[in-house]
Order: C-alpha cells, then sequence, then structure tokens
RNA sequence: UGCCUCGUGGCCAAGCGGUAAGGCACCACACUUUGACUGUGGCAUGCGCUAGUUCGAAUCUAGCCGAGGCAG
C-alpha cells in the first residue's frame, strides 16, 4: 500500500513517516509551499525579511534531509495562488466584515485536504497521512491521545469523504513520545520548536502583517457601560473579542477588554474587568455546519482552539443553521469555528455566525 | 490683581525629611499550527523648574512656570 505523506520540515511529520514505514507502508514525502512573502507582499510586521534563506525553504530543507535519512522520496508542490484565493481572501473577506476568522480551518478544508489530496492521487496513493494531533477509527475523527495538542478542531470543516483515505499516524501518541522517536532517530527536526502562527505563514506581529493587506481606519474606542470615548483605534478589523492588549488605553484599576464592533460607525467597544457581563453570552448560532454524526444534541463544544469543552446543547433552525445553547461563557466571538464533541469524539463544527444573550441577538456584535 | 489648592514614569495613584508602593498601558518571554485569554519578567539615578535649609528632601523654605478654584 502506498502512503503520500504531507511533510511539512516538522517533528511531527517526520515522525509520522517513521511510523509509516514500520507499520510496512510504502512512504512517499510530499512537501507543499503555500506562501511566498514577495508575492504576497507580506513585507511589513515579517521578522525573516533579511533572512538569508526564507523559513519555507529552510522547512523544505529538513524535511529534505528526514526523507533521506528514512530512505523516503519527497515530491514538492506549490499552492500559492490556491491558498490565497482560498484561504486567505477568505480570511480578509473576513476580516473586513469585524469577523474573527480561522485561515487554518480552511486550509485544512481547501489545501491540505483536497489539493494536497489530488496531488497525492496523482502519485498513485492509497492514502494520504499527515501529522496532525487527532485520531480516524472507523472513519470517526477522535481526538489525539495528547489532548493538549489535540488539533480536531482544526478539523472541523472536513467531511466524511475526505477523512476516508486519511492516516493520522502519531495521533495515539504523546507529543513527548513523538520526541523521543525523532531523537532516537538522530531526526534533524528532533529538537526544532513547533511551529506557531497561521499555517503555512508562520509567526507574525499581527497588526502589521494585516497592515500589508487591509488599511488603518482610526475610530474611536467606547466604554459600552458609560458610552465615553476613550482613545482612538486604529481599525476594527485588529482586534478580537475578548482581547485586551493592544488597546493601548491605561488609567483603569482594571483591565479592559475588547467586547464589540460597530462596523457603521467604526466604533471599537470595550469593557472594563474580565468579568464584566457584556463579554458573556448563553447563545450562539452557528453557521457552515458540518457534521460527522447530528444525533446527539446534549454534548460540548469548543469555541475557541484550546478552550476547554464546554457543555452545550443545540437544535436546527429553519435555515438549516445551529442554534447551539450554553451556561455564560465569555468572548464568544463570530468567525470562530465552533466544534461539538462527545468526550473525544468529534461531531463537527461550524462557524459562528451571532451572538445571543437572553434570547436576542448582542446589539454591540 | 490678591488669596487658596495642586503639579510623582504613557495614564491613574501611594509616599509628606531618610534615600521613589501599586494598578492600568507598554515591551519581552512562556503558552499556542487561527488575533486571543492567561502566566512570568522588565519598565522613573528621579518626583514641574531654579535656588536654598539639612548629614540627608519627592517630602521643609523662596522665586519662577503650569493647571484648577475663590475673591474682584
Amino acid at each position: 500500500m502506498k502512503v503520500v505523506i504531507g511533510m511539512s520540515g516538522g517533528v511531527d511529520s517526520s515522525v509520522a513517516a517513521i511510523r509509516l514505514k514500520q507499520q510496512g507502508y510504502e512512504v512517499i514525502g510530499l512537501f507543499m509551499r503555500n506562501w511566498d512573502t514577495s508575492i504576497n507582499q507580506d513585507i511589513l510586521g515579517n521578522p525573516n525579511l533579511n533572512n538569508p534563506i526564507c523559513p519555507q525553504e529552510a522547512d523544505y530543507n529538513d524535511a529534505l534531509k528526514v526523507c533521506k535519512k528514512l530512505d523516503i522520496p519527497l515530491h514538492r508542490v506549490d499552492f500559492i495562488k490556491e491558498y490565497w484565493d482560498n484561504v486567505f481572501n477568505y480570511f480578509l473577506e473576513e476580516l473586513k466584515t469585524g469577523r474573527t476568522p480561522n485561515p487554518d480551518i480552511m486550509c485544512n478544508k481547501y489545501i491540505k485536504f483536497d489539493l494536497f489530496v489530488k496531488e497525492a492521487l496523482k502519485l498513485q496513493a492509497d492514502y494520504i497521512a499527515t501529522g496532525h494531533y487527532a485520531q480516524i477509527i472507523n472513519g470517526k475523527l477522535l481526538k489525539a491521545i495528547d489532548l493538549n495538542k489535540d488539533q480536531t478542531y482544526f478539523l472541523s470543516q472536513l467531511n466524511k469523504e475526505q477523512l476516508h483515505k486519511v492516516l493520522f499516524p502519531i495521533g495515539d501518541l504523546n507529543k513527548k513520545q513523538v520526541r523521543e522517536i525523532a531523537y532516537k532517530y538522530e531526526l534533524i527536526t528532533a529538537n526544532k520548536k513547533d511551529s506557531t502562527g497561521i499555517c503555512f505563514i508562520g509567526e507574525r506581529n499581527f497588526t502589521k502583517f494585516l497592515a500589508n493587506y487591509l488599511p488603518n481606519q482610526i475610530g474611536d474606542i467606547i466604554n459600552i457601560d458609560t458610552k465615553e470615548i476613550l482613545g482612538k483605534h486604529i481599525g476594527l478589523m485588529y482586534y478580537t473579542i475578548g482581547q485586551r492588549r493592544g488597546l493601548a488605553i491605561g488609567g483603569t484599576t482594571k483591565r479592559m477588554y475588547a467586547c464589540g464592533k460597530d462596523l457603521t460607525k467604526n466604533i471599537l467597544y470595550v469593557c472594563i474587568g474580565a468579568n464584566n457581563p457584556y463579554l458573556y453570552s448563553d447563545q450562539a448560532i452557528i453557521e457552515q455546519i458540518n457534521w460527522f454524526d447530528n444525533t446527539v444534541h446534549n454534548c460540548s463544544a469548543k469555541f475557541r482552539y484550546r478552550q476547554n469543552d464546554q457543555k452545550v446543547q443545540w437544535e436546527y433552525l429553519d435555515d438549516g443553521n445551529v442554534l447551539v445553547s450554553y451556561n455564560n461563557l465569555k468572548a464568544i466571538t463570530p468567525g470562530q469555528a465552533c466544534v461539538f464533541y462527545l468526550d473525544n469524539l468529534c461531531l463537527g463544527g461550524g462557524i459562528i455566525k451571532e451572538v445571543r444573550k437572553n434570547n436576542q441577538k448582542l446589539w454591540y456584535l
């Protein structure tokens, strides 16, 4: 059986490749490059501009070394235009509407588990594999054994067909074990730091990064309790609900958080205090819902990556969207994914469209 | 014009003769495949300015500058 594995140049995919070999598959590596700093005008806030070799190429070199060591071939494909069209454009359009998108979820849906798969099929793959921390058992998507690294949140927009031919070889390992294996095989990636930031792009100063694509739009910051103007913001797209840092307003005893936006008046609403009622809600409407299993209405959910599972109930609305009810949660943010779980089983997910409290849409969101 | 009060880091604010608390903001780091949240650390050789008194002043005195207030 032939498996094409996405090699990122990181430790996880390296070890995933090892495990596939151990399991007797014929393993073929495929490296993707989806972001180009100069083509994509990624200038402001880019910490790697002066590097002699860009991070994507450094990653490719690492992947190449690992593949050589493991004696597997490495192919390469660029989806720079496709990434822009399917992921980054979505990302920017969402930001323009004041929402907080999750580009990596769309990257998985349109790039890693679509275009990548098609490319793998060209190589006569029977299966494709990635270094995600997640498990597929009997066709069901389950959280990784290492709950701290679990990435099912990012896989919640995949459909069952996409999962059909996928293997997650390290989903049953802890991160520590993964590194131990890499170390044992003397892989160059064994001690490589986990990558963060938007997938394929990397760590950025977010405000400066966005300024490359979305111009500043200065407006008032208003205390939602007192309606007092407290200062100026530089553009609503630069802030997310529940955000504290970057507001640049001092003088208060308690911390201040972004809690709402008015697109038409270009107002950023803030509130004082981490427990301010304006930060809380008890219902949300979820759109673009994607179910693996829609039979369990009492379950749990995450509304943001790394949030603890929250007890929720859901029901269908007439338009096919889903109404989720929960008990007073903080900083639920339109544009972010809501992903449903029953224990470790991922039931599906969608995108937060509307946030509600006391049976009403929050007027300030 | 006279009298009174007040001027401490970006903001708020302790200290009131013994050698600059704290909070917010900001910065760095940790955490993290989404922008968070959270945590840890850093952040005034100087307290409007200039002279004095004193072993020693942000703290006392005088003048000046500035912000308020009362009287006219």
